[in-house]
DNA sequence: TATGAATGAGGTTTCATTCAT
DNA sequence: CATGAATGAAACCTCATTCAT
């Protein structure tokens, strides 16, 4: 891993831990063993380190949902197996994603005072997730996957608990295995929940 | 309001935007007409402030619990109103009371790099909540307002929508009344949703 | 004692030990739990306490050294017990005197950067000690109580010892009784060396 | 010489006249035409400079005493000349060398508030030479230079009249060379009455 | 590719002091 | 007799940044 690397990684750790403006170029540095005008060479200011971290972030989001659109194409036939791996591909490929993890935090941290990264962050995750799984359901409903009912209802039953747990598993830090772990069986049962109260019978 | 107490809520609506560290005493002062050196007449340090805030949110969070408990003893009935009610303290009395609304703003910002207000976030919107809302679901059950499921799983199906909604419309700035009336629209149908699925029959 | 005094001795504590400038208002206020104004109805500023001490120093040095020329005034006839007893009204009434003690010890500290305190302290110290050293030398002379011999010599090697204990004993911080002993000890036994070496044969 | 050298050089200066608090970093960067944050390259922290010249002290103090101690080891013969010769080199090798009369100064100022300058003065202003001018009296009497006598009481007339007199030009201030030569007058007076009353008869 | 040297702005905090009460 | 409230100056220190090398 190259320096340039090196630096990216570690601000995108202190950012995502202290925030933005309590992450001091000294401490990206010092971590990696090169002085604080090595920074410069690469970068053009600090501010630019965000910036790199945004785009990827952004490059990255639109991947996965590109990657979770793909599912939904064309689908002659769902199963529960099928269900339960786009919910998988959502928390693995993009919100549990170590990079994409730590962004998000930055993101919540840093919304209350950069316009851009709030806007960011409201739109990777309320307004395209729950887009998403409106679509989802709808398909879902189609496809007779699902018993007819309102699909923004749905969506809100079906995302609303993967928002709050991932919340309350990866607020902090970077998680464990244990915390992988946790989060993906709490996950499964509110899927299984899920399928129970809203799947046609067939598929519960 | 005497200085000590606007310094006290500039201090508030800072640290709830920027965060503790990017918020400066100057600027407290600054926007409160004071020398730097007067808030050190009142607080010990910048970290004095913080502490006072923990220490208000803990009695108003211990109140409203309070509150939301004695709600909950000795019901020979419930309606349809004093469950919506029950809901609406916890909206109205919690988490959008001024003062808290902010502390949890501040809490879910500080969580990454201060060991206890991290606890104190995990204690105050994911724990006590959750189970609250399990206690609750007891409650509802035997007095045959619920019809028979797990209580944890009702408590996560009545929370997890209200966690999320007031994330998505609180989580920056200091909400309007549009957003205030939003969030309660949102909640009142979320609730309807709920009782539609979970009630018994007589209280849908 | 009222507060004047009592504001007086916590000064004169905290600027022997840390010296002037290191000693705040605020430090000695808080030892006598009184605000810092209170200090301004007694003394016109932190100098003025200063000020205060040295004058009282002064008196205090004043009477020491007039008690002591007191003792070598008209003298028919001096004794081994005179003589101790000199050195010890020099040790116990001027250099480790309580407020003397602690004065000494500031205009040690101060004189490099306070030209009053430095006069005072080179006249206190040196000056007068080897002046009254030496005019007693001559009056034992003259009594054959000390053998014929240079004055100025003789006073230095009477006084540059007692010199020497004190500053090593004392340089620091309120000895406490052990070290007073220790000194005194010191002093007796360079005193008896000294009468060895110097007095006449009868004295001896 | 190079920025960090002067500023080594200012701060040392300042310390030793005003004290180590007393003396801000602004004056010793003003002092040298840089900013105030110009040390903070060089130093952690202002206690990193008062850690820089504990170090050089103790090295120099070291070294001295080497120094010393060789002109003592495997004498079969001393002269008089000798015996000027190592007091020469205690005062102007350690005593009066620039950076030790500083430093020696700060020690003496210091010892008040900082437990460790405290034990430094009293190791290498007391203890040390004390107990090295006790080894050179035994070494001294051993060769027959000096009569017999207990070398504790020979020790302290040999040290304590330098210490006196070095006290008493040295204590304030940069010494100019008038100051030196009195000195140095004053102590080769003093030795030449030392000899007098207790070297053999050969060698007064 | 990286650094050494320096800076200017701004941060938190301390301090002596004032003054109305 | 003492304080509550406030201040201006100055202290120490951090930080992002620049620039010649």
């Amino acid at each position: 891993m190259d320096t340039k690397e090196k630096l990216f990684n570690t601000a995108l750790r202190l950012f995502s831990e202290k925030g933005y403006s309590a992450s001091s170029i000294r401490d990206i540095c010092y971590a990696n063993n090169v002085k604080e005008s090595t920074v410069y060479y690469y970068y053009k200011n600090k501010q630019a380190l965000l910036d790199a971290m945004c785009e990827r972030f952004c490059q990255n989001a639109d991947e996965a949902f590109g990657k979770l659109n793909a599912k939904l194409a064309n689908p002659s036939l769902i199963t529960r197996d099928t269900f339960f791996a786009i919910c998988d591909t959502f928390v693995e490929d993009y919100l549990t994603e170590p990079f994409n993890n730590r962004f998000i935090r930055i993101m919540r941290l840093e919304q209350g005072c950069n316009e851009p990264l709030r806007e960011l962050y409201h739109k990777w995750m309320f307004d395209e997730p729950v887009q998403y799984a409106g679509g989802m359901m709808n398909t879902l409903m189609e496809l007779g996957f699902l018993a007819e009912n309102s699909a923004a209802y749905l969506a809100f039953c079906y995302y609303t608990p993967i928002f709050f747990c991932y919340e309350r598993s990866y607020a902090f830090g970077e998680p464990d295995d244990a915390t992988r772990e946790r989060l993906k069986k709490l996950i499964y049962s509110h899927l299984q929940n899920f399928l129970e109260a809203y799947a046609t019978e067939k598929y519960q």
